[in-house]
DNA sequence: ATACTTAATGGACGATCGTCCATTAAGTAT
DNA sequence: ATACTTAATGGACGATCGTCCATTAAGTAT
């Protein structure tokens, strides 16, 4: 084969050569674009493919050859469009978080203008099916993890960490005005610190045992917290 | 060198070749037994060298070689005491565990009786320096994340979690006796799922950030939530 | 002293890792 | 049609991985 292609070969078949390269080539379904040749879509796919992984069979088995093997593309595409495993993870790190935070706003568009539901969407948004998933909170587990190690993992998920709590504290100060008391600033710190640390402590518990996990017991649990904080709020 | 070794020699001064091979061994404080050869401290060096390793650089970049330098052993020990690599980590798995557990219990056993005392020893036992710290918080997180693909780790993962729920569900249930309402059984289970998800939360947020953390304001936020549901207690 | 058992050593081994690049294919400009 | 640019391919490469075992050292029984 190799002295085949050593050769001048413009003569093999078009068609024959294509259908062998990429054979079971029934995936395209939407996601396919128009042609053979899009890198974009190469990066997106390959994006993808290292998110499944590692939520499949966790970073550490996460290997260039089982990426490029689930995102059915050539080994030297990993190299050609990112520079290296390490930065396809960071930007999958990136992609992962902008993600998570495009989901969390649709859920609390409605919201808007008014805290106490504000509070209520993000804390629905974020034990909800849409971003609350095995497949999630695998990922997330898996970067947190690896944000020890490495600078880039843990740029995008502390940004992803503070874009949710500056979110909840805007809205907690609102609902902090409405009780004229000398500790207003402190009353907002403390729900907010106690509501990231019960959504942090939920995905926890719904990692280590998914089927087990209730959202809706979830959601009255952390109701009941706040309302212990804000007594005319979250009945 | 090899073709040294390869001749009879006993006649190289003994305390010589002590010197040469474990060197700066200046090490022993109290750890060193009596000898040379010493197959349960090799074991427990192995446990100890892999946990180090794990929360300094992480499960992934933990191998063999990094282990058995760390320990200061042969490259064969961790097949000799272990059977491989896997079953290492198994065994500091275990350990850790039991070591966790351990602990909670030396913080706990002056509360015997009292159930508002012990869960208060939990807490303040759960979030204290010896239990939760940068390397106890980082290897805890490895583990769980590694247990969803090892069967081994995810039994003494699952292990060390359910001793902790018992120990804070009894208490609770003694506490939730003094409130004679209808939803005593409720009223224990909500609270033994608030205080577990609130405490996996703190280790969760003082993993992401040690230095910004405090235990004082995470003892004082999970006591009030906790008073929220048992208005007559946790004052 | 000698024979025997057990602990420890450290290198050989095949497998797999991530990187890199020469080569080919596809698409565009003229 | 032809020249040129860019995307994609897939194997070669050295490095490192975990396992295994022949050999040696240490300790014990006689």
């Amino acid at each position: 084969m190799s002295i085949f292609l050593k050769m001048g070969r413009d003569w093999p078949p078009l068609e024959a050569l294509h259908l062998t390269s990429t054979s079971p080539d029934i995936n395209g379904s939407a996601a396919r674009k128009t042609s053979r040749r899009d890198p974009e879509n190469s990066r997106r796919a390959l994006i993808a493919a290292t998110l499944d992984t590692i939520a499949e069979i966790g970073i550490t088995d996460t290997t260039v050859s089982k990426i490029i093997e689930r995102a059915e593309l050539s080994r030297g595409m990993i190299h050609l469009h990112f520079g290296g495993k390490n930065q396809l993870l960071v930007a999958a790190a990136q992609s992962f978080g902008e993600e998570y935070f495009e989901e969390l706003e649709r859920g609390i568009q409605d919201a808007a203008g008014d805290p106490e539901a504000i509070i209520m969407a993000v804390i629905r948004a974020d034990l909800g099916e849409a971003l609350m998933n095995e497949r999630s909170t695998r990922i997330w587990h898996a970067f947190r993890g690896a944000a020890h190690a490495n600078d880039g993992i843990a740029l995008y998920s502390s940004t992803r960490d503070k874009r949710l709590r500056d979110t909840i504290r805007s809205a907690f100060r609102d609902i902090a005005r409405d009780y004229d008391e000398k500790d207003d600033p402190v009353l907002a710190r403390d729900a907010t610190f106690g509501l990231i640390v019960l959504l942090e402590g939920m995905w926890v518990d719904y990692l280590s045992n998914p089927h087990a996990f209730s959202r809706e017991a979830a959601v009255s649990i952390i109701r009941r917290f706040i309302s212990g904080l804000f007594p005319r709020h979250f009945r």
